[in-house]
RNA sequence: GGGGGCGUAGCUCAACUUGGUUAGAGCGCCGGCCUGUCACGCCGGAGGUUGCGGGUUCGAGUCCCGUCGCUCCCGCCA
């Protein structure tokens, strides 16, 4: 018989009754009469009952039945009787009669229960995550991960025949971007090495290289602060890109791998292939966001004119020096108490904005303070707008244009929360394109780069040459999710003249680009592929399948939000010989946080 | 770097709004009882510098200030 185990502790049926079997596993719970014992007995694939007659006196030395500790036990598999059949267990019609056990390991008083997945801090969850993957719902989240990569490396190859590359670690820094992770050289003194921000040059020298289509399950690595949604340190991408590709070329192989990849995970509503297209302007007017989730049924739409002409001298003077007015339409609202529009106000002065009007159509007409500033045409028009009758309602911000369009957006995704407007049961997918190629930094008055460098500018060299730059859209596109930036991609500028001129643009010299991507540039000479690509973030497509709003759900070790391995200690101190070796020597701040760092570093 | 929320037993939470006797409950832990449970049940017990420091007050878990930690957001993240 196997020194542990023959059988796992989710696999036997009424089939293996009679057996004689051995099973390892945690104890889950014990439910000790005094007489017979009954432990649950639970490994990674299951849990099965174990009896313990009273007669058997193998477990009298045992102390305590500590919920965790490992046992092996061997004994038979015996039928339960039907009233004893438990229907909520995988195993429940049978359980095992033991004569041996074994005290593989002991377990300590844990700090928090497993069995029992009650909430708990999670920093106490970070420094015992051994103890927190065996919860069943990280167990489970960090399974469907895995399932999902596999999954979509199956896609990948076997359907649209990508090749699985691997691309450097140790990698060097990259100007534009996130701030980069270092490492320092010990054979170069004073140089270091950059942890990628992203494979980006990598998988265009591959397409240099000859290489049609390519992927990776790629580690990217970001020195930025955290978000719910954003790990600090490092997260995963689904690296993508393609040789000879058009943006709807790469478009129609990622809508196949999404329709693909989701159903296999489960049973929602997933968007058909063509996903929408949006560009990315009509996505700021209509849901004041480039991540709009569509399952909202709400649409944003400018009503500037009305207000110009109108009485309403707050809105008409915003709209008088440039800026806009934006409406909101929302059916069926008209009889919330007063309490319920205020606390929109308040929404909205919390995000920035100034004010909140808004008209309500009910059976006697419109209700509003502000209904008086209006000639009945013109309220008339909003409703028709709109598609108002009575009982809805139709919300007002004004402010110059980007920021009531983010406002508005704000208000909207507000909405749909509150009164619960999202059809969980649905995965809406879409395509927002044509990003603009720069956009002005209203700090420095500079034209700026909006997205990536490398893509490709609509109209090629001819548009830069002679068109405004701030009008020059970009083979720029995000796939866009139920409200979540999946990814971002794009066609690349694979020739040489046309990025200088981007970079002049953007402000820079051309020996400077040479210097910053001497590398690419020199494979562009040499006969570079068009070519383009994209990188859905694994972790988020694991969040939406997941239900789950917090990335460090879906990773077995994230770091904290201070970017903190409290499990392991990192980051940590190192020695003076380490540091000599790298040529380094510290120069630490004074103040608050880093002066602990110091006091833990002597 | 800035803003919001939270911090009470090993864990989850109550007491806070309105300051007032000995800070409670469930789970876990310790002891006892229990031969068919499956969130087993029953009896008893231990366990607290209310994150830390200061202030107001006759009196502070509760109010005020500071600080630390966690978390969410803004900045930042092509």
């Amino acid at each position: 018989m196997h020194k542990y185990r023959t059988h796992n502790c989710g696999e036997m049926r009424r089939e293996n009754v009679g057996e004689e079997v051995r099973l390892s596993g945690w104890v889950h719970r014990v439910r000790d009469h005094g007489g017979i014992i009954f432990v649950d007995l639970r490994d990674g694939y299951g849990i099965t009952q174990v009896v313990i007659d009273p007669e058997r006196e193998f477990h009298e030395n045992l102390e305590h039945w500590r919920l965790e500790s490992v046992l092996c036990f061997t004994g038979k598999v015996v039928s339960r009787s039907p009233e004893t059949v438990n229907p909520k267990l995988a195993t429940g019609e049978i359980e095992l009669e033991a004569w041996e056990m074994q005290v593989l390991n002991d377990c300590q008083v844990l700090p928090f229960s497993v069995a029992v997945e009650d909430e708990c801090d999670e920093n106490l969850r970070l420094q015992y995550r051994f103890l927190d993957l065996r919860r069943s719902g990280m167990h489970q989240r960090v399974l469907l991960r895995s399932k999902v990569i596999r999954s979509v490396r199956r896609i990948l190859e076997d359907d649209l025949g990508f090749t699985e590359f691997q691309t450097p670690i140790l990698a060097n820094s990259s100007p534009e971007g996130a701030r980069d992770y270092l490492v320092p050289s010990r054979l170069h003194p004073g140089k270091f090495y950059a942890l990628p921000q992203a494979p980006q040059i990598f998988k265009q020298l591959l397409m240099v290289s000859g290489f049609d289509r390519y992927f990776q399950i790629a580690p990217c690595f970001r020195d930025e602060d955290a978000r719910a949604d954003r790990s600090p340190g490092e997260f995963y991408q689904i690296d993508l890109e393609m040789a000879f590709a058009s943006q709807e070329d790469v478009f129609s192989a990622v809508e196949y791998l999404f329709t693909t990849l989701f159903p296999e995970f489960t049973e929602k509503n997933i968007s058909k292939a063509p996903f929408q297209r949006i560009t990315y302007h009509d996505a700021m007017l209509r849901y004041g966001t480039d991540k709009p989730d569509l399952r909202i049924p709400i649409e944003i739409q400018d009503v500037s004119e009305l207000f110009a002409d109108s009485d309403f001298n707050a809105f008409r003077q915003v709209v008088e020096k440039g800026g806009v007015v934006r409406a909101i339409p929302v059916k069926g609202i008209a009889d919330r108490p007063r309490s319920f529009f205020d606390n929109l106000i308040e929404f909205t002065r919390q995000h920035g904005g100034k004010g909140l009007a808004y008209l309500i159509w009910n059976q006697e007409g419109v209700k509003s303070p502000i209904a008086k500033f209006f000639t009945e045409n013109t309220l008339e028009e909003l409703r028709c707008r709109g598609d108002l009758q009575a009982g809805d309602v139709m919300f007002f911000v004004a402010d110059q244009e980007h920021r009531a369009a983010a406002l508005a957006g704000e208000v909207r995704r507000h909405l749909g929360e509150i009164l619960d407007l999202c059809d969980t049961q649905r995965f809406d997918f879409c395509w927002i394109v044509d990003y603009p190629m720069f956009e002005l930094n209203h700090q420095t008055g500079e034209i700026e780069f909006s997205h990536n460098p490398f893509s490709l500018p609509q109209g090629g060299m001819e548009a830069l040459n002679q068109d405004d730059p701030l009008q020059v859209k970009g083979f720029q596109y995000d796939l866009v999710c139920n409200g979540v930036e999946l990814s971002s991609g794009a066609v690349r500028n694979h020739r040489p003249d046309i990025m200088f001129k981007a970079f002049s643009i953007a402000g820079y010299e051309q020996q400077e680009v040479e210097e910053k991507f001497g590398g690419l540039l020199r494979a562009f000479r040499f006969g570079a592929p068009p070519h383009g690509g994209i990188a859905p973030g694994l972790e988020r497509i694991v969040m939406l399948l997941a239900e789950c709003r917090n990335i460090r759900e879906v990773t077995a070790f994230p770091l904290n939000q201070n970017a903190e391995d409290r499990l392991l200690g990192a980051p940590s101190t190192v020695s003076e010989k380490q540091l000599k070796e790298l040529h380094l020597k510290l120069n630490l701040p004074k103040k608050g946080k880093e002066q602990k760092a110091r006091k833990e570093a002597q």
